[in-house]
DNA sequence: TATAAGATTGGGAGCGCTCCCTAAAGTGGA
DNA sequence: TCCACTTTAGGGAGCGCTCCCAATCTTATA
């Protein structure tokens, strides 16, 4: 019966069995004898027939497929959490409907709707929007669409999150700094307003290590996670304070883009001035010299998160409370740091 | 009827009108009066209702997804042809659904399966596996899947392909070399049974220039497209032959890692050497030195690739011969190449 | 005013699958 | 051998949508 096509009554036809039977086995439930298993599970093979996930999802309404919604695809410091996060899919059979929302909130929601109509289990989100305000988050969790935020930060507290220590992360790469006998410390910081919450926390251990070694001469500029802003942020700043000895830059990208600038100022590094990174992207050891920098676990956070949501999906009870998870950074001294210079 | 969820049934109650109006509103079909299409519009948009797209797929077999597999997406050279992707992807409403296939033809594989288990459209590779036979390319076009290949060669003429004249890119660059007065120029390939030929052709190109200058002593290097390995392969080299005064890496990346070796042999870029890159990842224009290398237009190539695969899709005729399309290179020359040291 | 042509609308069938309920077949103990 | 119970199998309904065809309502034309 029906056409020619290849589908589960087909199957069931050249097995002389029932659809029921069949999709009995495709989905390796009991109630089938094993002759009968074995004898469709060959016509199966034999035939390289494939269930209609359409159809599967209509009947009953799962699609194994979670929507990904990232800032900047292009960005290195989102592919690391990419990668987990596909590994994590790939092991446990998902699929990944992939969206950019070029950091605004308004792209964000488009791309959560598209997701929404392209039925997905659920959504993942990476950190995201420059521009505050996703109060939309909280509809998405009403609506029964889970939601599992990576590096970000929201009110919603029933919203599981998976984030990492920057408040710490920072006082450690700071006092590493000020340990090293640095009294000048600049901090080219991100963006107040990002999503992530990461520049505010970072600034906050820096103005602690700071305090903690009896130092106020506190140097914050914004760079907001931009090369080409850290890079004028710091000709600027170089251009202002010429005693500065380091700088502690909230992300690779611009501390790179800071680099240039000192580069460009006749300046060396590490010997004229200390550089301190953070994220520790694959770029960083690659460059010259290569950067210390603050390690994010971007690998694991995409892969745990992604097996968090996983189970959240496919656990019956919705309504155990998944804890948050917190990661630590970890400070990998490469060469763009040293002790400061005995001047004066 | 059917329950209280929000349905075409839900919509078409509401309005008082039947599901196949709601139907042809939504589809923006004709038939449909002026007050009744406003009417049944303006319900949809108060109840925020969005179609089902499993029912939608299933009633016409079309998903408005493609599947994107692509070798390692946290290699920066990729997520350019993502990012046009994407972009047209958004513009045109269609998801994507991604895979890595980390460069092996099983992963491949098992990505198009996956993908097609859950029903996409068709298919847009991005280069791909490093060990030839994909032979299953075959299967997949016969199957009527759609697939367009991005940056990489078959020998089944029927698939559609966009790529870049890596030859002639190659030889211009190379040429631009020759130029500036190197005579000993090495190149650092990449991997030649790498599924884009990109490394192969681009051999060719620098063969050829060298030819054209009446220069006979090629020296020619694997790398494999790889930071380590052209890192230790740039070691050996300048070990070896200490009078090269320039060196063509087929990629940014493996630059990268040459430039490293170079560094800690004492030796200057481009003092004392010149060094060409290929590809102009973002990050070719951050390092120190900016590099010299060969534009490879990925967005564009993304977005081209990505709207080919769409009028494909979407086109009544399938059999309509879709060209090939072939991008040209772009030298873009930066600091890391200068005129060689009139030594002897 | 009648009537054909056209614009609207409604209803049924079907897409391929899962779930539920019932029927048939098999199993074992008295 | 018979009955109660378990295992295995089949069929119908439904998931939410689109497509096709027939029914109804308009409108224009003679």
């Amino acid at each position: 019966m029906k056409r020619n096509k290849l589908n589960i009554y087909k199957i069931a036809e050249i097995a002389g069995v029932s659809k029921s039977t069949v999709s009995r086995v495709i989905n390796d439930k009991a109630g089938v004898g094993d002759k009968t298993r074995k004898k469709v599970l060959e016509i199966i093979k034999d035939l390289n027939y494939q269930p209609n996930s359409f159809a599967r999802g209509l009947a009953n309404n799962k699609t194994k497929t979670i929507g990904l919604v990232v800032s900047d695809i292009t960005d290195p410091f989102f592919s690391g959490f990419i990668k987990g996060v596909e590994a994590k899919a790939m092991e446990d059979n998902y699929n990944i409907m992939l969206a950019n929302s070029h950091w605004v909130v308004e792209e964000e929601l488009k791309c959560v709707k598209m997701f929404q109509e392209g039925r997905v289990d659920g959504v993942l989100i990476i950190s995201g929007a420059r521009d505050g305000l996703d109060v939309y988050l909280n509809d998405l969790s009403a609506k029964n669409t889970p939601v599992l935020l990576i590096d970000r930060k929201t009110d919603n507290g029933s919203i599981p999150k998976i984030n990492v220590d920057n408040f710490s992360g920072a006082y450690m790469g700071v006092k590493y700094l000020l340990d090293l006998g640095h009294k000048k410390v600049a901090c080219i910081k991100g963006d107040d307003v990002a999503s992530s919450g990461a520049s505010v926390d970072r600034v906050l251990g820096y103005k602690k290590a700071l305090n903690d070694f009896g130092i106020n001469n506190e140097i914050i500029v914004p760079g907001y996670f931009e090369v080409e802003d850290a890079y004028k942020a710091t000709h600027n700043l170089l251009e202002e304070q010429k005693d500065i000895t380091a700088i502690f830059y909230l992300s690779d990208m611009m501390a790179i883009g800071g680099l240039k600038a000192i580069r460009e100022r006749g300046l060396k590094v590490p010997d004229d001035i200390s550089v301190l990174g953070c994220d520790d992207i694959e770029l960083a050891s690659l460059i010259n010299p290569p950067l210390t920098t603050l390690r994010q676990p971007r690998y694991e956070m995409g892969y745990k998160g992604m097996g968090a949501l996983i189970s959240i999906l496919e656990e019956t009870n919705k309504r155990i409370n998944h804890k948050d998870i917190s990661f630590n950074m970890e400070l990998v001294i490469r060469e763009s740091t040293k002790k400061v210079n005995i001047v004066d």
